[in-house]
DNA sequence: AAACAGTGTTTCATTAAACAAAACAGTCTG
DNA sequence: CAGACTGTTTTGTTTAATGAAACACTGTTT
């Protein structure tokens, strides 16, 4: 925290390690985290909990987000403007395919989980609304890359396999530019992308563009299972359903721009 | 924004000028709205921008807000542990009922509306997640009311119904401390409330209460519609739905508190 | 065309608010 | 009861937030 100048960056860094993962935070191990000192995180969980940016729990003195920051989030026009008015048709689209669903924007070259609706079968994908994967490893990024335009494509796709940041997932995963590129080539001429076991081992995932009234590509839209449920003839099917979807989705959204 | 003293209210306070009714704000604007110099009001913007939770329109040069506050927001616990596990149910509700569906908890003695499902009809409610609206005059709100324990619910009906602070949304609004807590016996007995257009003339409302698995009223939920579409006699089959539906969020929530 | 009224942005001396160390007040634990 | 933890409050010092004014740019009006 030492560099960060403003209040603000200060303000969002704290908040930013208020993870799914570790939800709660005291004061004194927040102030270590974050390399700052006890008493300005104090000063600053006290104020973020006056404005009910952060809930203070009274029996064990720890912090967790707020309901403003939920309020905040909703009014986010991403979420009123796009994911009210296409959820329905994931809903949709997970009944007919009975696997979790998923629908992503492209972020700081990543994709950006806008909304999902689980498998209502047992094993689930364990991802999170509004958290980020990379875009070269998955199904949901495929396509999303494969629609940019041409010289877009050549320097994201460049940056993203750069050897010294690249990770290898599993064995599947695609680390060279060149065969990428003649991935996404075969993926724009297709109208989907497959990712098979690329991100995470046993897992399986198609996606389909969705366009906007302008032609633009804007999200994706994937379903996602467990390799040994996911049989290969169902594909086809699976693809159907998704871009009935991705139809669907693409009358209700007009004009919208991620 | 004179009297506040600390960056991370002001950070707040101008995060607070974006709503849906005005989604996007000029630096000149927000500065004269908030009461603050441009300058300030210009750095306070810029730095939110860097940070993501703030995105810049280039072509306007206003600002709305960013995908950023979107994701803190889908980390709220009450997010991702309510309101996921509970949509699918208020979906299964809306359908049967065919009007739109809230889901509600009580904060600050107003409710707050969580998650909704639209009526499939043309007309709809005007409500947005994340929102408040009075608790006296709602049948959310006196359902919520109702459960409290005794002395707390004197103490807050008597807050609530002041004689400076109350409104009289309609003609139908109960402004009486007395036929208050009269109404709200009578919905602890029959286990639902309605809302004949108390708040908004035309806009009839039926509630029932959500308890968790100690027992604890935790958030209401409700169907609403228009007063010429619902039909008395089929009030009852709304109740019934809706306690089906209250029943089935219930044993998905487990022990949430709100 | 030139003056004007709008934007958003940058600069910089002044000032007020953020800072960190230390003391304080609790709560468990051995 | 002492020790090691918490979260909280206080303090003088320091640093970053402030706001008036200048700037760069846009369209509009004279």
């Amino acid at each position: 925290m030492q560099k960060l100048k403003s209040s603000v960056h200060k303000t969002f860094a704290i908040l930013e390690y208020f993870t799914p993962q570790k939800p709660e935070w005291g004061v004194t191990e927040l102030a270590i985290a974050v390399g700052s000192n006890k008493s300005t995180v104090y000063r600053f969980l006290s104020d973020l909990c006056k404005l009910d940016i952060l809930t203070k729990n009274p029996e064990s003195d720890k912090y967790t987000l707020g309901l403003k920051l939920f309020e905040l989030g909703s009014r986010v026009s991403l979420k009123s403007a796009f994911v009210e008015k296409t959820h329905p048709e994931l809903e949709s689209v997970a009944k007919d395919i009975t696997e979790t669903v998923h629908i992503a924007v492209l972020k700081r070259h990543q994709i950006f989980y806008v909304d999902k609706v689980e498998s209502p079968q047992g094993l689930k994908i364990s991802s999170q609304i509004g958290s980020y994967n990379p875009a070269y490893a998955t199904a949901l990024g495929k396509v999303l890359l494969a629609y940019l335009p041409e010289r877009q494509q050549k320097e994201t796709t460049k940056t993203l396999l750069h050897p010294d940041t690249v990770i290898d997932y599993t064995k599947n995963t695609i680390t060279k530019q060149r065969n990428l590129l003649k991935a996404l080539a075969e993926i724009k001429q297709n109208g989907y992308a497959i990712d098979r076991e690329e991100f995470e081992l046993g897992l399986i995932c198609v996606a389909v563009p969705i366009f906007n009234q302008e032609g633009h590509v804007v999200a994706s839209l994937s379903a996602s299972g467990p390799a040994n449920r996911f049989e290969e003839k169902e594909v086809m099917r699976y693809v159907a359903t998704l871009k009935k979807g991705a139809t669907a989705i693409q009358n209700k959204i007009g004009y919208f721009k991620p």
